[in-house]
RNA sequence: GCCCGAGUGGCGGAAUGGCAGACGCAGCGGACUCAAAAUCCGCCGUUCGAAAGGACAUGUGGGUUCGAGUCCCACCUCGGGCACCA
């Protein structure tokens, strides 16, 4: 970091340097602050100013809010929040009024973990963490709202994540009207009759019986089952912070399958609302389908096939392919495999299961595709053709997925295909394939999938042979099934319910209490907060990583004095159990965009008229929700699955009018940066390696250099503060955003860096006399070419950032400011133009050039130009002349020039003459204003 | 294996189907200077050519079109997501 140009001894004593840039931001955030001029007013509440809020619209720009890690900001931060600043500015400029502010995602591990090892309590460290990062933000001139920011952590914060905990706890999911009620409204439906309990006769029910039926219905609610066990941490933990090779994704320890009491969200129940309403959204397609991937709806049929030991369902996407089931196949742990399997085979269904139940989930995915499997010895009936089937059991069918058992239609699925090929089992053909293959499986190399006639597919009372597409052949099975009792069209999710409790102490505790029963026990809402009980003993009890039967013993289970509370929660003064989980660190950042709008409301978590104003549905967003969400592409399935799930529980019980939390979201791209290896493979400090021709060394031993996400574990870390101390705040602000469009991960170059720093120097320069300080403006008006320059510049600008290139936006900046460096300097009519541009890009520097051209008030709110179309249109065009596609003159025409005789002009060039050689063209081709060709 | 996304100078990157390489870095030349730095001016895809000018150029191969970096098909490479999901 020492590539800056040092300011020689005898350099002008006003000139920009990175010393001059710190003493201007300085200078400006004091300013800002006491000016108080980012504050946004609300139309009613504590920020509410009615009459300043009247006839402007709105935008609420939003960041993903950062873990207070103790690091301190890293270089991707500053790349998404520069871009929202800029943003929020521009809006502001045009005339919005503009929500833009920070908070911190306090709860979490890496506090936590650091507390264990130091003894020092996680609300110390994360207050010096968020005191720390506070400062790196405003020392980037970000424009926020900072009445508005919250901390996760903060007991006035989590008082209302406690609370929207309880109104999902109270709340139930109706499959009628597919939407969220109050619990209350499932009892009257009960006591009235109108529904029937799961559990028995409501009417006959005791109290704690009641209580038991209803605890089944909730949206939060307490199950024992499979949950993902992680020793290592001592915790459990969601599906969705397992690896793909079975391990958790905070601290890399292998995660178990194991039956456990823990608090699940039923956010499965909005399935096809997290689908559906992904179509309202302004969001890439990349980050849809990941969303749509994660819930993975697939639509099918279920399907009843008889056997002695009972009915088999199965779940099939192909129920058109049911004429050709010939075997099925159960997971290992099905419920029915006991009685199916005959004597005979016990000892092999045994042994089979052992050895499965030996392997987890994950390892039996991750190993040799090579099929295994065991018959029972028992045979089901093939609900269509009355065909008696082997039942097999066999790792390949998972147990948690579908009904845990499936028909197998050898011609038509590969898996099937390559375990009847294993195990000699029929493979029967009910489609004739359109390659040419035949229909004698025997000769088949592999399934055939797609549509072709379906053969050997039909019974007395559905006949599919002929039919010639997939689609129509599965609509008809699917309404045969319904018909004669054998199944039904069925859709199923690969989504899970949400598991929310950890075993850890740095969270959120729950507001729930137990009864002599184990019935968990909404805690009143004036309770609120239930206070996170002080301690020295922060870290759960941890097991050895691999240690699959260990069981977890959070922090708070340790509080005896904590755990038990005597409380009236209607049945009189009696002795509850405290809940001592607390929440997962998702519950923080599920809503904290919604305190943003009213952040200081102690009535409320949100006043509904602050809620619609900022966020709902209005203009051309029916969904209502952000108006902007920047933030990285990591969080696509956690953090935004589950806050647009609470929202839309939030949406169903009245209490916002958003559908969506985030109406447009943009994935800003990583920073990368060179990395360096040594031979070992161990990563080297990434300053200290010297390149030669195309070869590194570190301390003179040779390196290897490849790229990464700029960090420490990569040692190729460059913190914003440095780069401020060197250049400014502005220099980083438009480095970050010169160097590509904010969606692509790009390199970090030191060296240009300085590419921005000349720019805002020329800009500095043509406004300011460097020895004198003094302004020098040209007094002679613009001219007429300047004036059209700064105009394309203005509409260029404007188009730009009306789209988030800001790296095309800065180009357009320089390019104006080029043509007044070669003017010598900038005309004294367009220098505050050149200044307002430049205020979104590099706040701090146009403010100061503001002041020095005689403004009194900020320039935030100096109205932003707007482009003359007469200034866009130029007098006359030059037009290139192609011959079949090359280009061989060029000709000058009035803009308004005919088609025709802008063809007359072009066909009389001498050029055009000499390479037509006097053969008449075959045609001619002229786009007015763009370009003539010339077919030869 | 499936689903996304991306391949353009030495480098980061620009280009509503219409002059490929805006802007910046690096490099080269010039002015200023005793000199250097800084600044300002100019050049800067490859190749043939003294020049004028020509040829070739947006991962590869086809196609559509008067015209393709851009649209379509196939393939290659890289990045990301999912993965025995029935």
């Amino acid at each position: 970091m020492s590539d800056a140009p040092t300011p020689a001894a005898d350099s002008p004593a006003h000139r920009y340097t990175g010393a001059l840039a710190q003493e201007i931001e300085a200078r400006w955030q004091d300013h800002w602050d006491a000016e108080r001029t980012f504050e946004a007013p609300n139309p009613t509440g504590p920020l509410g100013d009615p009459t300043a809020v009247a006839g402007r619209p709105k935008k609420f720009i939003l960041d993903m809010f950062p873990y207070p890690s103790g690091a301190g900001l890293h270089m991707g931060h500053p790349l998404g929040f520069t871009a929202t600043d800029m943003y929020a500015r521009y809006q502001r400029a045009t005339g919005y009024n503009v929500l833009y502010t920070m908070g911190f995602d306090a709860f979490g591990l890496p506090a936590e973990q650091y507390a264990v090892q130091t003894g020092t309590h996680p609300r110390i460290t994360t207050e010096a963490n968020v005191a720390n990062i506070r400062r790196q933000l405003r020392r980037l001139g970000l424009s926020h709202d900072p009445r508005r920011s919250i901390d996760t952590t903060d007991p006035d914060y989590y008082r209302w994540t406690q609370w929207i905990f309880l109104q999902i706890f109270n709340a139930w999911f109706d499959p009628e009207q597919k939407k969220a009620r109050r619990i209350h409204e499932l009892e009257a439906e009960f006591d009235s009759g109108l529904r029937t309990a799961l559990t028995g006769d409501w009417a006959a029910m005791s109290p704690a019986e009641r209580r038991r039926e209803l605890d089944q219905w909730r949206l939060a609610y307490v199950s024992d089952a499979p949950v993902n066990w992680c020793p290592g941490l001592g915790t459990v933990v969601a599906n969705e912070e397992v690896t793909a090779d079975g391990r958790s994704d905070r601290g890399n320890f292998p995660v178990f399958k194991r039956n456990m009491r823990q608090w699940m969200m039923r956010i499965t129940t909005y399935a096809d609302r997290l689908i559906d309403d992904l179509e309202l959204l302004d969001w890439t397609d990349a980050l849809k389908s990941m969303q749509r991937n994660w819930i993975g709806r697939s639509e099918g049929a279920t399907v009843h096939f008889e056997s002695h030991a009972g009915r088999i369902t199965v779940f099939t996407t192909r129920p058109d392919t049911l004429f050709g089931a010939t075997f099925m196949v159960l997971a290992p742990e099905h419920p029915l495999v006991d009685s199916l399997t005959t004597p005979e085979q016990a000892d092999a269904i045994a042994a089979y299961r052992t050895k499965a139940a030996a392997e987890d989930d994950f390892q039996r995915q991750n190993d040799s595709r090579e099929k295994t499997g065991v018959f029972t010895g028992s045979y089901a009936t093939n609900p269509m053709n009355g065909q008696q089937i082997p039942v097999w059991i066999a790792d390949y069918v998972l147990m948690g997925y579908g009904t845990g058992a499936i028909m197998a239609v050898p011609c038509g699925d590969q898996r099937d295909f390559d375990f009847a090929r294993k195990f000699s089992l029929p493979i029967a053909a009910i489609q004739d394939p359109t390659d040419g293959r035949g229909t004698d499986t025997s000769t088949w190399a592999d399934a055939f999938v797609g549509d072709a006639p379906y053969v050997n597919s039909a019974n007395d009372t559905l006949d599919l042979n002929g039919v010639a597409s997939v689609a129509d052949a599965k609509s008809r099975t699917n309404t045969w099934l319904s018909e004669h009792g054998h199944g039904a069209a069925t859709i199923t999710y690969k989504l899970r319910d949400w598991l929310f409790s950890r075993q850890r102490y740095w969270g959120e505790p729950f507001p729930i209490v137990y009864d002599e029963n184990d019935s968990p026990h909404a805690l009143p809402t004036p309770s609120l907060p239930v206070l996170l009980p002080d301690t020295d003993q922060f870290s759960p009890r941890t097991f050895d990583p691999d240690d699959a039967m260990s069981n977890p013993e959070s922090p708070l289970d340790r509080l005896g004095d904590w755990v038990w509370v005597e409380a009236d929660l209607g049945d009189g003064v009696k002795r509850y159990r405290r809940d001592t989980n607390v929440m997962p660190q998702w519950a923080g950042s599920c809503w904290y965009e919604l305190r943003y709008l009213d952040p200081t409301n102690a009535d409320a978590f949100v006043d509904p008229e602050n809620e619609a104003y900022w966020m709902g549905p209005q203009g051309d967003s029916r969904s209502g929700g952000a108006d902007l969400y920047v933030g990285g592409v990591e969080h696509a399935v956690l953090h935004l699955l589950y806050s647009r799930f609470w929202h839309k529980v939030l949406f169903d019980l009245g209490h916002v009018s958003s559908v969506e939390p985030f109406h447009k979201l943009f994935n800003q791209g990583y920073i990368l940066a060179a990395a360096y290896q040594d031979e070992r493979g161990i990563y080297v400090d990434a300053f200290g390696v010297q390149e030669s021709n195309g070869t590194y060394t570190f301390e003179g031993k040779l390196v290897t250099r490849e790229y990464g996400k700029m960090g420490k574990s990569l040692k190729n870390a460059i913190a914003p503060d440095e780069v401020c101390a060197e250049y400014g705040a502005d220099t980083l602000r438009l480095y970050l955003m010169a160097m590509g469009p904010l969606d692509a991960s790009r390199p970090w170059e030191n060296k240009d860096i300085v590419g921005v720093y000349r720019f805002l120097q020329r800009v500095w320069r043509n406004i300011v006399e460097e020895d004198t300080g003094a302004t020098r403006l040209l007094p002679e008006p613009a001219s007429d070419e300047t004036l059209r320059v700064l105009h394309r510049t203005i509409a260029g600008v404007r188009e730009e950032l009306d789209n988030l290139r800001f790296n095309t936006a800065i180009a357009k900046l320089i390019e104006f400011n080029n043509h007044l460096t070669k003017l010598g300097g900038c005309p004294a009519d367009v220098a505050d133009a050149l200044v307002v541009l430049l205020a979104p890009m590099a706040p701090h520097m146009a403010e100061e050039l503001w002041a020095r051209l005689g403004h009194t008030s900020s320039i935030t709110f100096a109205a932003f130009p707007v482009a003359d179309p007469a200034m866009l249109v130029a007098d006359t065009v030059e037009y290139p002349v192609q011959i079949n596609g090359k280009v061989r003159s060029r000709i000058t025409v009035a803009a308004d020039a005919a088609a025709d005789d802008v063809q007359a002009i072009a066909m009389a060039d001498e050029k055009v003459q000499a390479a037509l050689g006097g053969q008449a063209p075959k045609k001619v081709i002229v786009v007015p204003g763009r370009m003539v060709n010339i077919v030869a």
